[in-house]
DNA sequence: CTTTCTGCAAACGATTTGCAGCAGC
DNA sequence: GCTGCTGCAAATCGTTTGCAGAAAG
């Protein structure tokens, strides 16, 4: 475990006691499991990877550390519930979702192209009342795999 | 029911009988109701605009739509499939998500923020190999209601 | 007539929850 | 010890599917 390592359990703990819970051995298992991987993760995928973890405890922590403000919910092409780190924790960055197998890629955006959106949403804030919080640009398509 | 209407269903009808199908009436119904709303609307909204539609020919006819190239599924911050017209029938566009009640409302984005998405698309695709197919940008925060 | 569509009811499957025992503070 | 966490198994609920009859062409 690196210092980026520690000083990430050192974050998701300070949340999770500020939400009035524990980072137990499971939480810090699926904090781990999402820092490892450059792309949101189904449940599915998390058991997979940590398959002494019992679903029903995956499910109910990952909804904890999202109540937390350590993980982030993302919905993907499929019907699955996809997690990763909260934008803080793991950088601002974008999505490549493939429209065949669900599956999700993270990509980055150019300072322009940021900047660009940033306005965008500045000015639909005012004309729709909206209090926006953030932003996710997604491009969807067939990754490598499904397009052969 | 004006000439863009009737078009619509010509158009609608014409994807249907390439894809092997009819354009029943059950169908019209869910057409013309997506084409009334501009925002996608989960199957629980539709039902409740067009009660006699029974729930499983709702999401049957929905996914015949779907693969038709007639209806696009969006999938919204909560679980809940939602679905509007295609893009090539409803016009270009982005979301606005409501994070706390999971509403969706459409919002359109300046020509210079689109042209830099499209930039990026093309720079991700080359960097990828994804082959892009359409791009989405994402705004997330609090609606006027929720907010209040 | 043949093929597709419909509507009911039953099945499915991802996610959630009740509960009894265990662990952290 | 009290409060919160765990893991099992059962319940939930959006969505899908089987099937017998109705409708379209």
């Amino acid at each position: 475990m690196d210092v980026v390592d520690s000083e990430l359990h050192l974050v998701a703990a300070g949340r999770l006691r500020t939400a009035g819970q524990r980072f137990t051995a499971n939480r810090r298992a699926l904090v781990d499991v999402l820092a490892d991987t450059p792309r949101p993760l189904a449940v599915h995928d998390i058991l997979s990877i940590r398959a002494d973890l019992p679903q029903s405890s995956a499910y109910r922590n990952l909804m904890v550390l999202e109540h937390a403000g350590v993980v982030r919910r993302v919905s993907g092409a499929d019907g699955f519930a996809r997690f990763e780190l909260a934008e803080d924790l793991m950088g601002h960055h974008h999505h490549l979702v493939c429209s065949s197998c669900g599956s999700v890629q993270d990509f980055d955006a150019p300072p322009q192209l940021e900047r660009a959106v940033a306005r965008t949403a500045e000015r639909v804030a005012v004309e729709t009342g909206f209090g926006i919080r953030d932003h996710h640009l997604q491009l969807t398509g067939l990754c490598a795999a499904c397009s052969r």
